[in-house]
DNA sequence: CTGAAAGCGCTTACAG
DNA sequence: CTGAAAGCGCTTACAG
């Protein structure tokens, strides 16, 4: 009835309607302990009669948080990219958060002030940063630089004052290996990802670990470096299949580039995996969408992004309390996916381990 | 010297240092007319020196503002998304915005609250919706509740007092039709999309009358009904590759289709294009990624997404003046891709028309 | 357990 | 062409 028409109520509103001060509505919203039973439910009937709804911008004016995370990223259509999105968006959401996306080139001269000018103005509570820029020392300096809190997402290094999130990729490369070579498979070729980007000599250490440890060599002329890409994967495959002994198997270190090697396989008339067995990395929704489906490495993308965003919410937190700069890294665990892409050597002397199929 | 070491300058901090009153400092910034050529430098190399930018949470609390836009979507992984959310966050950077990044089920029965809680609170100067979403009533109803200008994606209607940008998914999917027939083809099943989708509608139409156009019968046996996904783009191809006289070429809705249609065909051992042809709609990463490569179309996601940032910018910098419901439906062009999924059924009798490659 | 006051950093009327 | 004042809707100290 008191209501004004037209425009959405204010916190004045509902102190008014319940009879109570501002103050008193905002420690209720805000979940703040010493507020009297009776008095907290006279004011949330009010709230849920009025619908109202504190606004993020005056509570950004008034308070320090923004109640906004920022999601930094270099290639949109990228797996890892989608899912970290995907699981960033709903953790934000439990907790009355939001996810603003900005997507940049890494290697833009002017990086530094496309972040500067961008977190100065937005001032998220925290940045998420994927590769390769969770890597570019511009961005972490602009971030630094507006005391602004940031999470990398498997980084190639981890520096003790810094959050980070990450799986094992030098292990879930061993597994992919050890998998082809409990096959039966020995001239395995590789394929590395972009030189720039730290996953690249992870997978390839975790490759040749396993390699090493089954007394099997890593022959040069079997390792051609891609870029993450679906041409480098076509162009690798042909140079590792024109080799005068073919590998009967090959590794490619993302699932773009596993899918080059497969479509130039089947332009080469072989046959996979009856010819040649396939492995990629990352499990991107094309993995499942060709014939034959992808032995791959599902990466933990959305729960990386649910840790990261609850990283910075709790940092922003703690921040009034304690200054004692945080840091924290985390390790996630992945799945190895055994699909159609691989097959035994020979099925007679190298029984299939029954993997678990997906 | 003077300005306070630590926290970042405010408009304040500039007037005082350029020794102007904040309201200039305002007009400068916001490039309002009617400022001296020497005020206006003055203040600019202050701004400048300090590093000043204005803060959004601020501006939005004094005017009417958030230069926040949103993007809600149902199905991120979608190609449709991905491009719209690529535009949208480039366009948005150009005008100093930024983009809010939300996804929801569309069958959620609480779908209304969810999107009423996130706009009271978000306050963004408007909100894009992608298909479905762009569809559901109550959706639409949570909107208008909050006074939230929207623009429709590709929408099954075009309300008089709306905004929406779109392709003409009829006259592609004709068109796709068209090549078909001129290779040979004239037993050419097709793939429809998700019942709840207008595009699926849509895109059936355009290959009905290009079929009818050609005197050419449409056989319901040839007809199935996916959802847009893989697994009933397999199913489907299963169904209508299990006719007596098979279809000689498929068109699918959507690329997750075709793409299952593309690995049916391979494992039943036929020969993709000699032994059947397939086009898709999308041009979706993965279909470029296959062998061979997907004849499909390009939706102009970039431009779509950039025309309705620009649509909401200006429907809000309008609002204050002209209280006149506006309207804007536009309609994009698409690009249909001839890739080599498709092929002359009799090569000698229907010479390749020689399309574009891409 | 509750409240009155000040302040966050801008913009919008309104003057001159 | 420029400025002093009020206000946006919250939160943070500070009282009692």
């Amino acid at each position: 009835m008191a209501s004004k028409v037209g425009s959405s109520p204010t916190i004045v509103d509902v102190a008014e309607q319940a009879g109570v001060s501002i103050k008193t509505v905002s420690r209720v919203l805000n979940k703040e302990a010493g507020v009297q039973d009776k008095t907290r439910e006279q004011v949330l009937k009010v709230v849920a009669e009025l619908k109202y709804r504190p606004k993020l911008a005056a509570r950004s004016m008034g308070g320090g948080r923004s109640f906004l995370i920022g999601l930094l990223y270099y290639d949109p259509s990228a797996a890892f990219v989608g899912g970290v999105q995907q699981g960033a968006t709903l953790r934000c959401r439990e907790s009355g958060y939001h996810l603003v996306v900005e997507s940049l080139h890494n290697d833009a001269p002017d990086i530094y002030n496309q972040v500067d000018r961008m977190v100065s103005a937005l001032r998220p509570d925290g940045m998420i940063l994927t590769p390769p820029l969770c890597d570019n020392p511009k961005v972490l300096q602009a971030l630094r630089d507006n005391e602004t809190p940031f999470v990398l997402l498997s980084p190639g290094q981890e520096p003790a004052d810094q959050f980070s999130v990450r799986m094992d990729d030098e292990l879930a490369a061993e597994e992919v290996t050890n998998l082809l070579i409990s096959l039966g498979h020995e001239r395995i070729g590789f394929i590395r990802g972009a030189p720039d980007q730290a996953a690249s000599e992870l997978r390839y250490r975790g490759f040749v670990r396993a390699m090493q440890a089954h007394d099997l060599t890593v022959e040069e002329s079997l390792v051609w470096e891609g870029d993450f890409t679906f041409p480098s994967g076509v162009e690798g495959a042909h140079k590792l299949l024109s080799r005068s002994v073919r590998p009967t198997a090959v590794f490619a270190s993302n699932d773009d580039m596993a899918l080059g090697v497969l479509a130039a396989a089947q332009r080469l008339g072989l046959n996979v995996p009856a010819d040649l067995s396939i492995a990629g990395f990352d499990d991107s929704s094309a993995a499942s969408l060709v014939w034959p489906p992808l032995t791959t490495v599902r990466q933990p993308t959305h729960e990386m992004a649910s840790v990261a965003v609850e990283m910075l919410i709790t940092a922003k937190g703690n921040d009034a309390e304690a200054a004692t700069p945080q840091s924290s890294h985390r390790v996630l665990p992945h799945q190895l996916l055994v699909r159609d892409s691989s097959r035994a050597l020979h099925p007679s002397a190298h029984p299939h381990p029954a993997p678990k199929k997906v």
